[in-house]
RNA sequence: GGGCGGUUAGCUCAGUUGGUAGAGCAACGCUUUUACACAGCGAAGGUCAGAGGUUCAAGUCCUCUACCGCCCACCA
């Protein structure tokens, strides 16, 4: 026996050489597993950002999918794994901006465009290679033969094409819209980066001419020549549509014109308001509905443009108070609700309060029908018209695609009703160039045109284009390469609830249009991983426990359970040091038990098979039948239920019963009891850490190596039950 | 405004199609018996948020209420 039996578990002194075990042996990578591998299991793995190092998150997540990747390989599939990071475009981007700024007070424009994006490349290098150390140190068994990136040459041909045959068919676009514009970060972002945030603010009653409008943006109001109200509102029934009347405002005598839209809400306010169409959303619409006019008030820096005359070039954020003052003064506010809270758009991506303007830019049409060029959806014959929204709902519905948990459907769909045109185009400088040329009127979509006098449009896609390409672009797509044959659809996404719409429902969408099949036939949400408070983990809160830190303090395999264990999927969890300490004891308890089963089993000789008492043979049973539950639990994801049951087994049967009732057998009992007993405890030992190794690699890997009678290495081990 | 969760032992959470309430951790008592004190043995701990209903039987199904949390929304 090794002498290293007789010291605690040290998994700091395992893991690594134990993840170089597994690179070398070559098991990563599924072309070069036995030949009892046939049938394809493939999950890609949710491609972290390049903005740093990863958290707690991305640990579950290596966590869960590890557990599925290692069962399933066992279980003799053909098993993939494919690594790749994303660049993150804005968040990227974001992020060097501001070590630009702090570290030598720069902006991304000092630099100029071409400098600029370096920087940004050597920092998501850097990254990227933090990133890769992290995910070996969690164990993870992916195939780094296959690595990808959203950035990379092959990833880019794949947007190209993807963006190319998007636009061929009409459902990309490019439109002067209403769009969320960040006057912080300098670009526009799509309606689901938007977060709101309730506000207090005061809510001005002001008059217009017969009319009383309310309004919490006074500094907005200067174009506003349109009033509306609804055709069935009665205290206004005297007002026709298209009527024009004289009214004093902010700067002087306008003509203002009576609109009548069912757009409004008789009961809000006085049931009459003016519309600012380039600045709202729905002011945009209505005036869309009525052939309006719309005039920009405020341009792309916040600052009010020449319509306001003696406000021009004022921040709306100094303006507000003087124009309030100005129209306190020609009498013309009624009176002022202090107490009014309304919601305000913020953009998520770290950046401002959203400002909407009307700009020219790339959209992906949600609503309009095509003819459906594939035959691999069920449900929906080659040539039927379709839309990519009931591309993404039918996939869904048809049960082609399966939420864990469920309740996850009912919100997919809620999303998918309300969903509208994609905005595809940011004026950020990191990311995919939008793959449109221009000369002259001529426009030129795809590849780059040959010859001169061609200029590229300057903006970016949104960084979730290319990542909806993901499950695809990774196995070579738009080549016909032997891994798309293979691995697509893949079998399994385990990612964030968070990022269901964002990413998942995109990835839907790209995969059913470009491939005509899905993506991945399950999605596996997991939850947030909290603080023990249930808090968010942030660096201002100061509360974020590191996955690596905590590999090193306690082993990668403690790390892993602990994100497991007491998590369901689609919940929040919480996560303490001491859950991870646990944990950690359990490592311990599992090197000791075989400890003890290799003192004792040292001299049993080595070829001969030794056949199982009645007593012993029923132990060994029933161990099988709790497998047979846990093979379950595994299929049908409910990994917190295998592993406790694994933990419970490991400690509670294997170690307090059957080791402790073995002792007495050892020592008095006749021969051939002990020699059953023996052979008992070490095919106990042996199913013990194949069943446990997806959840705790190393350990019972570094157990397994200085097993006398096992060669081949545990991880491609056969799992012991059918 | 619409939707979705949650409320079970001190803490974190399980509880599958209704059939005598479970685990881990913590706390408590005992035990250093050569696998392990990162341990063992033992005991303790719950009107399953509240009310009503269906049922022979409800933590589980239905209705309502309260509190906590999340998501969505064009609240001028």
């Amino acid at each position: 026996m090794d002498d290293k039996f007789l010291k605690p578990y040290d998994p700091k002194a395992e893991e690594e050489s134990i993840y170089s075990y597994w690179e070398k042996s070559g098991f990563l990578n599924p072309d070069n597993l036995p030949a009892r591998h046939k049938k394809p299991f493939s999950i890609i793995l949710p491609p972290p950002n390049v903005t740093g190092t990863l958290h707690m998150g991305h640990a579950a997540m290596l966590a869960i999918e590890d557990i599925l990747i290692r069962f399933k390989r066992m279980r003799g599939f053909k098993t993939l794994w494919l690594p790749g990071t994303d660049h993150a475009a804005i968040a990227t981007q974001t992020k060097v901006e501001e070590i630009l700024y702090k570290k030598e007070n720069k902006t991304r424009h000092d630099l100029g465009r071409e400098e600029f994006l370096k920087q940004v490349e050597k920092f998501a290098k850097e990254s990227h290679d933090t990133i890769v150390g992290q995910i070996k140190r969690m164990g993870s068994s992916v195939d780094w033969s296959r690595e990808a990136y959203t950035l990379d040459e092959k990833r880019n041909l794949a947007v190209r094409t993807a963006f190319a045959r998007m636009y061929e068919d009409g459902l990309i676009y490019r439109g002067a819209r209403i769009v969320n514009w960040d006057p912080k970060l300098q670009t526009n972002v799509s309606d689901i980066e938007i977060e709101r945030r309730e506000e207090k603010a005061p809510f001005y009653y002001l008059k217009y001419g017969p009319f009383t409008i309310g309004t919490a943006r006074p500094e907005t109001k200067f174009g506003d020549k349109y009033v509306v109200m609804h055709p069935k509102d009665k205290r206004y029934a005297k007002w026709n549509h298209g009527e024009k009347i004289e009214v004093e405002w902010i700067n002087g005598k306008i003509t203002a014109t009576i609109i009548k839209d069912s757009a409004i809400d008789m009961d809000f306010g006085t049931g009459v308001m003016t519309i600012t169409p380039w600045h709202d959303s729905a002011d945009f619409e209505i005036a869309e509905r009525h052939n309006l006019d719309k005039e920009q008030i405020i341009d792309l820096k916040g600052k009010l443009l020449p319509v306001a005359q003696e406000f021009a070039g004022t921040h709306i954020k100094k303006a507000r108070p003087l124009i309030v003052e100005k129209l306190r003064s020609k009498g013309l506010i009624e009176k002022i609700d202090e107490n009014y809270s309304h919601s305000v758009a913020i953009n998520s991506r770290g950046g401002g309060a959203i400002e909407p303007q009307i700009m020219l830019q790339w959209f992906v049409n949600v609503n309009k029908e095509f003819k459906f060029p594939h035959s691999g959806l069920k449900g929906i014959k080659k040539g039927a018209p379709v839309t990519l929204k009931k591309l993404m709902s039918h996939a869904v519905k048809s049960g082609a695609i399966k939420i864990v948990p469920k309740r996850f459907e009912k919100i997919y769909f809620h999303w998918i009703n309300e969903l509208r045109d994609w905005c595809i185009s940011r004026q950020i400088w990191f990311g995919h160039r939008v793959p449109v040329w221009y000369m002259g009127k001529e426009t030129k979509v795809g590849e780059k045109p040959t010859g001169d006098g061609w200029e590229q449009d300057p903006d970016t896609l949104d960084t979730w284009f290319s990542s909806g390409l993901w499950t695809f672009s990774t196995l070579g797509w738009p080549e016909k390469t032997a891994d798309l044959k293979t691995y697509h659809p893949t079998d399994v996404l385990e990612t964030g609830y968070d990022i269901l719409f964002f990413w998942v429902a995109r990835m839907i969408l790209m995969s059913t249009y470009l491939l005509g099949v899905v993506p991945f036939k399950n999605v596996y949400l997991h939850g947030l991983v909290r603080d023990a408070q249930g808090r968010k983990m942030s660096k201002s809160l100061g509360n974020i426990i590191d996955p690596v830190d905590m590999a090193e303090k306690y082993g990668a395999d403690a790390t892993r359970l602990s994100l497991i264990i007491g998590t369901a999927p689609g919940n929040d969890s919480k996560l303490s040091e001491d859950k991870i300490r646990g944990y950690k004891h359990f490592a311990n308890k599992i090197w000791n038990v075989a400890r003890f089963v290799l003192e004792n089993t040292e001299n049993m000789p080595r070829s001969k098979k030794i056949k199982l008492n009645a007593k012993d043979a029923k132990i060994k049973n029933s161990f099988l039948k709790l497998l047979k539950g846990v093979t379950k639990d595994i299929e049908d994801f409910k990994f917190y239920l295998a592993g406790e049951k694994l933990y419970h087994h490991l400690w509670h049967t294997f170690a307090d019963k059957i080791i402790e009732e073995s002792k007495p057998i050892l020592k008095e009992f006749a021969e051939s009891v002990r020699s059953s007993r023996l052979a008992l405890l070490y095919e106990m030992l042996t199913l013990d850490l194949k069943s446990l190794h997806p959840f705790i690699p190393f350990v019972t890997e570094a157990i397994w190596r200085r097993l006398p009678r096992e060669k081949t290495p545990l991880i491609i081990e056969e799992w012991p039950v059918k």
